[in-house]
DNA sequence: GCCAACGTTGGC
DNA sequence: GCCAACGTTGGC
């Protein structure tokens, strides 16, 4: 089983949100490198949801990959914001996944407290810019940042 | 709202 | 294939 954390602009999706739905699809993803982390999850891996873009940052809790990668509807939507008009159903041009509410965390962990933890040093999301929504965590990263989230 | 760091686009 | 211009991300 594989870990990865996934960002989200809270103000237009948020952890609240996915606990609400209980299962949804992750889409609207338009970065090659994050499409490629997309298609490596599979059924079972965890992820943590990182808010984004908002007052705190913050890793706020956890889901678990449910379907592994297929054609990101949002790409052949012509009347989604995400629509690509290269993407077709033949050839799709991005993938999504859907995942599963696990847990909010007991404490969300700000990423003021990643960039302080020597620990987390090599975490992509504390590096080259930090621009990737979708990335690797291993498996040391992620019981740290439990340990910080006082799981 | 600012701006640095990227990724993408498109002219050549 | 280079690279400047442009758009986006995302912290602050």
């Amino acid at each position: 089983m594989a870990y990865w954390l996934m960002k989200s602009e809270p103000s237009v999706y948020s952890i609240e949100d996915l606990e609400r739905a209980g299962t949804d699809a992750w889409d609207g993803v338009r970065n090659y490198q994050a499409r490629n982390y997309l298609r490596a999850m599979r059924r079972g891996d965890r992820a943590f949801f990182y808010h984004s873009n908002c007052p705190e940052p913050a890793v706020t809790g956890i889901m678990e990959i449910v379907r592994e990668a297929y054609p990101d509807p949002t790409a052949l939507d012509p009347a989604s914001p995400y629509h690509d008009p290269r993407s077709t159903p033949d050839r799709p041009r991005w993938s999504a996944v859907d995942v599963r509410f696990v847990e909010r965390l007991p404490h969300p962990v700000p990423l003021a407290a990643i960039k302080a933890d020597p620990a987390l040093a090599e975490l992509p999301l504390v590096r080259r810019g930090n621009r990737l929504s979708v990335m690797p965590v291993t498996a040391a990263q992620w019981r740290r940042i439990l340990e910080l989230a006082g799981a």
